[in-house]
DNA sequence: CCACGTGTTGACTGATCAGTCAATCATCGC
DNA sequence: GCGATGATTGACTGATCAGTCAACACGTGG
């Protein structure tokens, strides 16, 4: 019969442990080993549940994005108009565990490996539709025809932003960062009318 | 006596090798190994040179920042008006050697690495400092006091646009993504007024 | 208390790789 | 020609690591 209490612990305690090691290292290149040293069991119980490193990571990967949709999801609760939900969708990315040094520095990596891993190619695209589906949706109705294009340029503002905080030292102002973009975003929005 | 001009085209053959190398692997995981079959010379040559794995990486991003800012002056050529120079600015990171498969594979790798490797880190800051005082400098004319903020959503904007071109697939519009960021400052710098 | 399945590990293997070294090869000044 | 100096390599070493395996621990149902 499976336990599956312990299983699952096991398995987010692995995942925990990859993500602080990714962050450690600042690379994907960590080592299975020092992954399980870290989650407190033996190498091979790392292979026994996840098989191999790569599945590992992407669990690590998977379980960074549903961090940021729950996130998005918290943030969404209640709030109804399109530009106060844009508000929600933009400070979701910068709020939470997503500015936490490690996850940022995994984020980073992931986006590398997605030149080569299918896996976390097809993560990141789920990443990539979800948040320019969030924005398009509220931006329809306050910038019709020019949502697509208002949509690109507010994603490659949370990337670029978020990407830059990655090479900074000292302490990082991620609700400022947020801040910055929405009042772009206002002025976009304004020069519309 | 030394051969300058063997010396220096077998460096210059083991960078671009590196560089072609990373963007096939698209990771900074290459091995010395690889990188001198593709010069076609043994990996004990590489060492020769270049002393170890790492240095021969680091000559890579010099050289694709080296490349980066070749484009950059020419671009700069004639160009008189600061806003005629913001244009050519932005148009530098999207054009040249810049937007080559290799080169964005090599330049996410590197954002990477700068998280723990002291020489990209500086490498990295090297660069992002060039564009900000380059921004900066042409902002100001233009933006008064509004000049640091706008410099950091151009470059926000440049990386972002640009790293997600990294996960993209398919064909590549630098030049629509430089109009798309010209557009967007236009904009912003009218609300200004 | 026994049998069975799950949990867990240490020890091992096969592969990969960075870096070294001693030895050849080529070239140039003399 | 000849020695010196750089160019170049194959073979080797030491280390690291992913993944395997056989065995042991342990609780549970019978």
């Amino acid at each position: 019969m499976p336990r599956p209490d312990i299983q699952t612990s096991r398995r987010r305690a692995l995942v925990q442990a990859a993500i602080a090691e990714i962050g450690k290292r600042g690379t994907l290149d960590v080592t299975v080993g020092g992954i399980a040293r870290r989650a407190g069991v033996s190498s091979a119980l790392a292979h026994h549940y996840f098989g191999s490193k790569d599945h590992i990571l992407t669990a690590a990967m998977r379980h960074i994005l549903q961090g940021l949709r729950a996130e998005h999801m918290r943030r969404l609760r209640g709030v109804t108009g399109p530009r106060e939900r844009l508000r929600a969708t933009i400070a979701a990315n910068f709020g939470g565990q997503s500015f936490r040094r490690e996850v940022i520095a995994a984020w980073l990596a992931f986006y590398v490996s997605a030149q080569h891993d299918r896996e976390a190619r097809r993560l990141l695209r789920v990443y990539q539709r979800r948040l320019r589906s969030a924005l398009l949706s509220d931006l329809r109705p306050l910038a019709g025809d020019d949502a697509p294009q208002l949509a690109d340029t507010v994603a490659a503002l949370i990337d670029g932003f978020y990407i830059r905080e990655a090479s900074r030292t000292g302490a990082a102002d991620p609700a400022g960062l947020a801040a910055r973009i929405d009042a772009t975003l206002d002025i976009l929005l304004e020069a519309r009318a």
